[in-house]
DNA sequence: ATAAACCTTATAGCTAGATCTTAGGTCAAG
DNA sequence: CTTGACCTAAGATCTAGCTATAAGGTTTAT
């Protein structure tokens, strides 16, 4: 069990961020000292440290709440709205992979070009190293 | 050359969000009219593209500044200053990458336990589905 | 030549997400 | 048995990134 304080040192982030999830439904205690302190489990850290992966990846803190109520269940009605949310969240993120990619490729050829590539005059902004990314694709049937 | 009301139709944003990367350094039109309309090139829109792209994948608007900063030149001393920053974003990109290709795998297996996957009980929340993925890696050496 | 649709600057207001302030109550160490 | 680190709730304040308003000048179509 951990306090307020521990977990958020443990995680790195501010006691008040906390609350403020808590306050947000993002993540709430699994249960309270007697004297009122929120007490916090091993699960409840894992909820916190998906939270803060997926906020670094770009998803604002609904689109979490949104991605943490998923709950697959075969039986239910609503199945086929999870697996549209789940679906639209997906195309998401490889869109986002996609752009990254990108962005991986046109800072690599800058980072060679600057000291020593062979391609250094070429590309020198990263303007230029995205627009030689598409000049260079390899048209695959 | 675009007028501000152009370009901003052309990339689906408020003419007023051009005036605040140009406050803020982001973008600048490459003249003025007569009358003091911004007036914006073919490359202008090329930057505001990347602008749009790169908050997309989760750069904040400083950041963004730093990378349309980048100007490679062996010749400059400043090589070893551009090549720090440019990997160092880099780095960034790539833990956004791997961090979304978990994200990717943990959305695919909801989809497909949703409606009729084998591991269909197995993995009914996202977290159950991130914590499985640490499960099955294979261990390439 | 005048209305409608655009543009100008300057400044105020908005939302998301987080942090700080106030006025206290709790708890472990000396 | 008190000092200092910790906790409480409620509400104010802060930053980033827009978005809107006000008061006026410009362009284009009729």
């Amino acid at each position: 069990m951990y306090r307020i304080g521990e977990l958020a040192k443990a995680c790195d982030i501010n006691n008040d961020t906390l609350r403020f999830y808590e306050k947000n439904a993002l993540l709430t205690p699994s249960s309270r000292s007697e004297s009122g302190y929120r007490l916090y489990t091993e699960k409840d850290k894992n909820i916190l440290q998906f939270i803060l992966r997926a906020k670094g990846v770009g998803f604002t803190l609904a689109e979490v709440r949104e991605l943490l109520s998923i709950e697959v269940n075969k039986a239910d009605n609503a199945c086929a709205d999870v697996k549209t949310l789940v679906d639209i969240k997906l195309a998401d993120v490889e869109r986002k992979l996609a752009e990254l990619a990108r962005f991986q490729m046109s800072l690599k050829r800058l980072s060679d070009a600057c000291c020593g590539g062979k391609e250094s005059a070429e590309h020198c902004t990263i303007l230029e190293a995205l627009e030689s990314n598409t000049d260079n694709v390899r048209h695959e049937t």
